[in-house]
RNA sequence: GGGCGAAUGGCUCAGUUGGUUAGAGCGCCGGUCUCACAUACCGGAGAUCACAGGUUCGACUCCUGUUUCGCCCACCA
């Protein structure tokens, strides 16, 4: 075995073993139990970055922790097409070829989308098999796959017949750049510097005018009415008057409505129903003239009068420049709001009136909403169900409806001849009813219309798939934040709605990684680190390990490369234990646990409460306990203990093999490389994850304590070495197993690395000495010049002892604390009192010897 | 404007129903190439648990307020 574990090595070999024999393909098997996870789909934009590790670790840490319990584990992989975003990264490709999607027509535009869709797809599954995920590769799916858009299709065409799914005139948020409608949740609002326009608009009949201010003057192009609130006395009474827009002349009424406040700006409201969202409300309920003047790519069209053909802030400036040289421009203030901008390529969205299909949401919310309140459904953290509940308490129409290319085709057709509106999971070309032509809706769906079927969608639900049946519902959706409302809450809606059953019963939110200064690691900033980056230098396994140790439940991990190294380090250190204990057996391995002495003991107590603490923590999804557990186990206690002692007193230690196997069947869905490789090191035939797993039980409290003590004792030695280098020891020992340390003292004295050590009943005067749980040690301190220093230290722990028993004392004085506390609790504090005591005891009487 | 979260040694974080002499990793200081590992071993220093009140026999932990940071939601033209 090499001095330093050989990662790539290990990886390249069990990859490629796992690439041939494919053992963690899911069969259907009715006397298991399923344990089923499907991926949140990576969006084919773009390779996978740290935080897709991060969350993928997660998953895979739970699949093979399950599957090593004996639960039938299928983790379903996929990806997702996400619709505009991959659009968006397309048309920027084409742009730096001098390329527009137009040039090429939506057939070839689409296809220069799947190339990309395709080549993205397989570096991302290339990347999660280099991470180790444990997917079932074979039901890979990709959410254009012919059985996803059918069943896209078919829930189109069911929420459409239940009059869930309209099409409407209404106000979207509309990218200009990306000439489509998105959805509330697709518009990020970032806080902007803007100006406050303050306009005066003429009364038609009469001198005078009013003032209304804006951040948008070119929509006053569009303006069809001027709003104040009925309760101002002195503006009411203007309700009905008519004033007149500047520059086009437009003559409009002066309307009454609640919605205006009587505090903000100068009391009244311009009213462009067609290009604001509170406008448009007005409007419908005053029966306003709602007036598009912008076009699709933001610029005036030709209801704007001489502004047709500008852009909308070019606009502006002319609209203006032209009020000043009126004198109708009153004031300019400077004005911070937020503004909403496209979530995939941060153009600033611009509220527009047009046709779109919605969904209906308030009746599929309320089935999902209590789902949460009746805690059918589990978050981790707990946080997240207040957040997801306000969201469905609140829910509005969803606007699904794209004007893009790359998606799935909305399956309604327009007939032709008699103009009538079909929907159809099918292709069709001929009116059903009088045979005209017919041609299908241009607009595809927003990507979450089809990820939002996902869990049961990749399962085979549409063809009524045995799969289907046996798998759902999965048990956890593992998942940042930020798509909680996208994909997590309309995923229980969908599956709600269509299969009657939660898609799952537990939410896991994991926090966002991000850079040592607490950044969002992202690729525009350039903070980000390659998974793939890290695999090379550090391992998969170190990738995975570190990833998880650094994140508490729900917190966001600040990693930087070097971070990695507590992951490498921790394998190499694994893989040394393992050499060493395997150069110790090499006359024939068995593995079976031993009892021969404390020892032994001890470390199976150990190994036990280690087991349980581990299983306890990843079965609650509080992963980093779980990941702290065999780092300190095995590390602190095994290697830095049992090993050493093992060293010393004998070859052939059965029992190490035997801690060794266990923990390594624990360690596997942390660090499944090397966990792999050590057992099959360990000479077992199987993979590790098919042999019988159950948490093992021994206690003993006895051999606990007593090798604690030993514990105590080397090193309060280790101590007094460092600090004298004299390597004569003196112990006095006041406990009562003086023949298990007389038996041990060879092995003291090399833990320890002394000359000699010698049991007394006393300590003489001036000596130096520490105390240890159940005695003194001591060296003849002749030599040692300064003593100062080591008597400050010890007076200082005797005012801490004493602080202590007089704090813990005066509890037991309190009549409150007596009645009050639980009869273990005041066990615990004399047991406490007495111990700290003993320790009292041994620092005066060292102090005392040395004045 | 509303809601949520965070604030613990130089840094990153644990601390699950209130009772621990407040833990770990990294970093730092000192000592070791000890025949598994220098990606290691041994020892050490370093924390008034953001601040101010309160509840309690007892508060890092619960309540109120304040400050700083982060996130989410909301129609302020």
């Amino acid at each position: 075995m090499e001095k330093i574990y050989d990662f790539k090595e290990c990886e390249k070999k069990w990859n490629s073993i796992y690439e041939e024999k494919k053992p963690f393909k899911a069969n259907i098997d009715y006397t298991r139990k399923p344990y089923t996870i499907v991926i949140p789909p990576p969006n084919v934009t773009d390779v996978l970055h740290l935080g897709h590790a991060f969350n993928n670790t997660i998953q895979d840490i739970l699949i093979r922790y399950h599957r090593n319990k004996g639960f039938n584990s299928l983790w379903v992989p996929g990806t997702d097409h996400a619709g505009i975003a991959t659009q968006v990264v397309v048309e920027r490709k084409l742009k730096k070829e001098g390329k527009k999607k137009e040039d090429l027509g939506r057939d070839d535009f689409e296809k220069e989308v799947w190339k990309w869709a395709d080549e993205h797809k397989n570096i991302i599954l290339n990347q999660l098999k280099a991470l180790g995920a444990t997917c079932d590769w074979d039901r890979t799916k990709f959410t254009l796959d012919e059985d996803m858009s059918r069943t896209v299709s078919f829930v189109f065409k069911k929420l459409y017949e239940k009059g869930y799914i309209y099409k409407g005139n209404y106000i979207v948020n509309w990218c200009p750049r990306c000439h489509t409608a998105l959805s509330d949740e697709e518009v990020d609002y970032t806080p902007k510097k803007a100006k406050l326009y303050y306009i005066r608009y003429p009364f038609k009949n009469r001198d005078g005018y009013i003032v209304v201010a804006t951040t948008r003057p070119e929509t006053m192009l569009g303006d069809t009415a001027v709003a104040v609130n009925p309760s101002d006395e002195t503006k009411s009474k203007l309700i009905g008057e008519t004033v007149v827009v500047p520059l086009i002349n437009r003559e409009i009424k002066i309307i009454g409505d609640e919605f205006v406040d009587v505090n903000f700006g100068t009391g009244f409201v311009k009213v462009t129903p067609a290009h604001d969202p509170n406008d448009f409300i007005m409007g419908e309920k005053h029966s306003l003239e709602k007036i598009v003047v912008l076009d699709t790519k933001g610029f005036v069209n030709e209801n704007g009068g001489k502004y047709k053909g500008l852009e909308r802030y070019k606009a502006r400036e002319e609209i203006i420049k032209d009020l000043e040289s009126l004198n109708l421009l009153e004031k300019i203030e400077d004005y911070e709001h937020s503004v909403g901008e496209c979530y995939r390529c941060k153009t600033v969205v611009e509220p527009y009136l047009s046709e779109q299909w919605f969904v209906r949401m308030d009746e599929l919310a309320k089935p999902a909403l209590r789902a949460s309140l009746e805690k059918e459904l589990k978050f981790f953290p707990q946080r997240w169900q207040g957040v997801y509940n306000h969201w469905l308490s609140n829910i509005k129409p969803w606007c699904i409806s794209r004007q893009l290319w790359w998606g799935h085709r909305i399956p309604v057709y327009y007939c032709e001849k008699c103009k009538k509106e079909i929907v159809s999971v099918d292709k069709i070309d001929r009116c059903p009813d009088c045979g005209g032509n017919v041609h299908q809706d241009e607009n595809v769906l927003d990507t979450w219309f089809s990820s939002w079927l996902w869990p049961f969608a990749t399962l085979g639900w549409i063809d009524g798939k045995e799969d289907f049946k046996y798998f759902y519902p999965t048990k956890v959706i593992v998942s940042a934040s930020e798509i909680l409302f996208f994909w997590i809450a309309r995923m229980i809606m969908a599956g709600l709605e269509f299969t009657g059953k939660l898609p799952f019963e537990d939410i896991y939110i994991h926090g966002t990684i991000r850079d040592s200064r607490g950044i969002k690691m992202s690729k525009s900033l350039g903070n980000g680190i390659d998974p793939l980056i890290i695999i090379n230098k550090f391992g998969a396994d170190s990738l995975r390990f570190t990833l998880v140790f650094l994140s508490g439940q729900g917190t966001d991990p600040k990693i930087s490369e070097k971070s990695f190294e507590l992951g490498r380090n921790f394998a190499n250190k694994i893989w040394n234990a393992t050499r060493l204990i395997l150069s110790q057996n090499e006359n024939g391995m068995v593995i079976e646990k031993e009892m021969n002495d404390e020892f032994d003991r001890w470390i199976l107590h150990l190994l036990s409460k280690f087991e349980n603490d581990f299983q306890n923590s990843v079965e609650n999804y509080r992963l980093s306990d779980g990941a702290e557990s065999l780092y300190n186990f095995f590390w602190k206690e095994f290697c830095d203990w049992y090993l050493e002692i093992m060293k010393i007193k004998e070859k052939g230690n059965r029992n190490a093999l035997f801690v060794l196997k266990r923990f390594i069947r624990n360690l596997n869905p942390y660090m499944p490389y090397i966990s792999e490789e050590i057992n099959s090191l360990l000479g077992s035939k199987e993979m590790i994850h098919q042999e019988k797993y159950e948490c093992f039980e021994f206690f003993d409290e006895t051999s606990f304590k007593l090798v604690e003590m030993l514990k105590s004792m080397i090193v309060a030695i280790r101590n007094l070495v460092q600090e004298t280098g004299v390597k004569n020891i003196f112990i006095r020992y006041d406990g009562k197993e003086s023949n298990f340390l007389k038996e041990n003292v060879e092995l003291i004295k090399k833990l320890s690395k002394i000359e000699n050590i010698e049991f007394k009943n006393n300590i003489p005067k001036n000596v130096i000495a520490k105390p240890f749980e159940e005695g003194i040690v001591y060296i003849e301190s002749k030599d040692i010049l300064d003593i100062g220093s080591f008597t400050d230290k010890l007076e200082k722990e005797k005012e801490e002892l004493e602080k202590e028993i007089e704090k813990n004392e005066k509890l037991l004085k309190n009549e409150n604390f007596l009645n009050k506390a639980d009869s273990e609790v005041i066990e615990e504090t004399k047991r406490k009192i007495e111990e700290f005591r003993l320790k009292l005891e041994r620092v005066r009487e060292i102090l005392k010897g040395l004045k």
